[in-house]
DNA sequence: ACTTTTACATAGATTATCAATGTATATAAT
DNA sequence: ATTATATACATTGATAATCTATGTAAAAGT
């Protein structure tokens, strides 16, 4: 479907779910919305694919929800990232930058010189 | 065990190894010998982690195996990479690098700044 | 002789996405 | 009014992938 391998993906979708309510407090349609726009549009997540992952992050109690009406009257459910969230996502950002770390000293070890 | 998630191992593996065989034909216990010293230690992978992630790049045709006597004597099956993995390669170093692109964003827009 | 290191393989458990499907409300268009 | 579209959340079933544990075996070091 997406641009992006399926263990990117699920790579990604933690520590970019967290990053995104760090920023404030939001629900899973808008979360989509802003992993597309962050992206310039290359990551487009489904619902099906967003849901499962924020009941698990809730389950880890790194993010919590609260059901409330918007002013419009819809009916939604508020995540917002916990303590224990935070220090999660240190420590994801921390993990990714070692990873990138790693692959980055591998690959200018040998530049791949075709263009195939 | 290790010091990074399952899913960034997941993630990481198909383009570390892809890598490494980059350098020239090697063969599994080197394999991972080699990703232990291009991430300082920090990556120790175990052998029933690794030879699946062969079998399975083999079926893909990413590498190639063939099994050959050393100058010691010792029987090892040693691997290559085929052009469909080094065009595979390249993908995978893009699609990384985007994605790291993206998280760097995001982590940008609102940098931690707590100390926990 | 014995132990450690080297070397490859696989079965079973666990974990995780992803596609498909279902429900429901609000808004815009006809 | 009626229809279509966008918004919004949830779950089931299929699929895929690592990881632990276990097995086999040869070479090298002690």
């Amino acid at each position: 479907m997406g641009l992006f391998s399926k263990s990117l993906v699920a790579a990604s979708s933690k520590p970019l779910i967290l990053g995104i309510l760090q920023e404030g407090t939001s629900y899973g349609y808008r979360i989509i919305q802003r992993v597309k726009e962050i992206s310039n549009g290359q990551i487009e997540w489904s619902d099906g694919m967003l849901y499962p992952v924020l009941h698990r992050l809730e389950k880890e109690v790194l993010i919590e929800s609260k059901w409330m009406q918007s002013e419009e009257g819809r009916h939604r459910k508020y995540y917002s990232i916990t303590e224990a969230g935070k220090e999660a996502l240190h420590v994801e950002k921390a993990h990714w930058t070692n990873m990138n770390n790693v692959m980055q000293n591998l690959w200018d070890l040998n530049p791949s010189t075709s263009n195939n």
